[in-house]
DNA sequence: TGGGATTTGTTCGTATGTATT
DNA sequence: GAATACATACGAACAAATCCC
């Protein structure tokens, strides 16, 4: 499978890609900023032909909004489809926890820590390093299960859920606590399946919480959006006047 | 999400994605067969830019895989693929008839009934409706549940998994029982969580069972593939003898 | 309201790599 | 083993749609 986690970035498509996907974990690229081909092959040093290659497999991943005959943004989920990214989420990394439970290796257990030790290391400083590897963390588990399917798809709604932080918990103030990582690695070792489970959910959930996507979705703010249904097809209010 | 189902085939990307993932459910077309660019733009009335588009969406789905300067072809999990994919589909499958135990309407009850009652009506007939009907009989479940997100993965998994079947479980025999369908179907109106969850189990299980998935991997018949931990490099058998 | 600039949709040609005789 | 046929990779260019003043 051709998926986000198969691919090792010797292409110049997997680069790209790659590294939108970082630059929108990391809140450089926001739901909505635009991304034209040509600027975007500008900026890469290709052609307009792979940034739109780029721009397709980000769509497919849901990190990249497609308009036909329009600029392509950087996709602003709605709040129903945040809060199903994370719902989804949730359920998808408690079966990751469910299948490392007491089977970590001593070598395994060395790896997760030492990512811990590098999110502690950059707690306080610029909020970029500390998104990425506290995304990372949850992406470390699930390549430990080896199963790519799992990979693939936790890769995809943790990119998504990244998104969405960014759209509704404007301030960081670490959307991962480090310590909740380092509990969450100790009842696995440990094997104790329903503590790792609960832990996870508690975690992911008081991630949703300070985006506020569990309670009820903030006030609409996009006019657009708003008035939708209150415009009739492809005429605006203004045209409807004039 | 611009995924599998989110597409309403308005465009003839979407159209001819849909076109050829119907074909492999059905077995028109068999792991391995080619695809080249320009035979599926003559096929499909569109030029090779088109059919790229579909080859690298489809690959991004997994059914088709991508070799750099050869051509497509039609994906073929290896057996550990296989089984990772039936897995995680079982687990989601699993999310699926949690989400709808005891919330189904009515409506949505009388839906699924008069699908079955059409799986039932083409037993016995060709092959190619009844694969076809099995598999979308779990897509209709997955919608059910309103999320989008589950609904792709779903969708993915289950071409996937008929991709699998074509491949390792030559003759169809009912990959999906028809009763197993209804069973589900009154648990989940029944309310019985544990009663239905049990049932999707099993009757994925079977599937995989009749696909030798679960047993170990059947005798490796590709050439290519069992000789390949033993030959180094890109160098073949004969040129290293020559 | 209209028109020019911008951006995407698509095709096609050339270069490069692969398979086969 | 080399030459030919074939298929893909990539980019340039044209047409159509959209945006913005």
């Amino acid at each position: 499978m051709a998926g986000i986690e198969t691919q090792v970035a010797k292409d110049r498509v997997g680069m790209m890609c790659q590294s939108l996907r970082r630059a929108i974990v990391e809140r450089a690229l926001a739901p909505g900023d635009r991304l034209p081909e040509d600027a975007l092959g500008d900026r890469f040093g290709v052609s307009r032909t792979i940034a739109r290659q780029v721009l397709g497999q980000l769509a497919g991943e849901g990190l990249v909004e497609l308009r036909r005959n329009r600029i392509a943004i950087v996709a602003t989920p709605s709040w129903e489809e945040a809060r199903d990214t994370f719902e989804v989420r949730i359920s998808l990394e408690r079966l990751v926890v469910q299948r490392l439970a007491g089977r970590l290796t001593a070598e395994q257990e060395a790896i997760l820590l030492a990512h811990i030790d590098e999110e502690d290391a950059v707690r306080g400083g610029p909020e970029a390093p500390s998104i990425r590897l506290a995304t990372e963390f949850h992406l470390l588990l699930a390549r430990m299960t080896g199963s790519p399917v799992l990979v693939r798809y936790v890769a995809e709604l943790g990119y998504r859920c990244a998104l969405t932080l960014s759209l509704y918990s404007r301030p960081h103030s670490s959307d991962c606590a480090v310590n909740e990582h380092r509990e969450i690695v100790a009842a696995l070792m440990a094997g104790d399946v329903d503590r790792a489970t609960h832990l996870m959910d508690h975690h992911l959930d008081a991630v949703a919480v300070r985006a506020q996507i569990v309670a009820e979705p903030p006030r609409e703010r996009d006019l657009r959006r708003v008035l939708a249904p209150y415009v009739t097809e492809k005429s605006t209010l203004r045209r409807r006047a004039g």
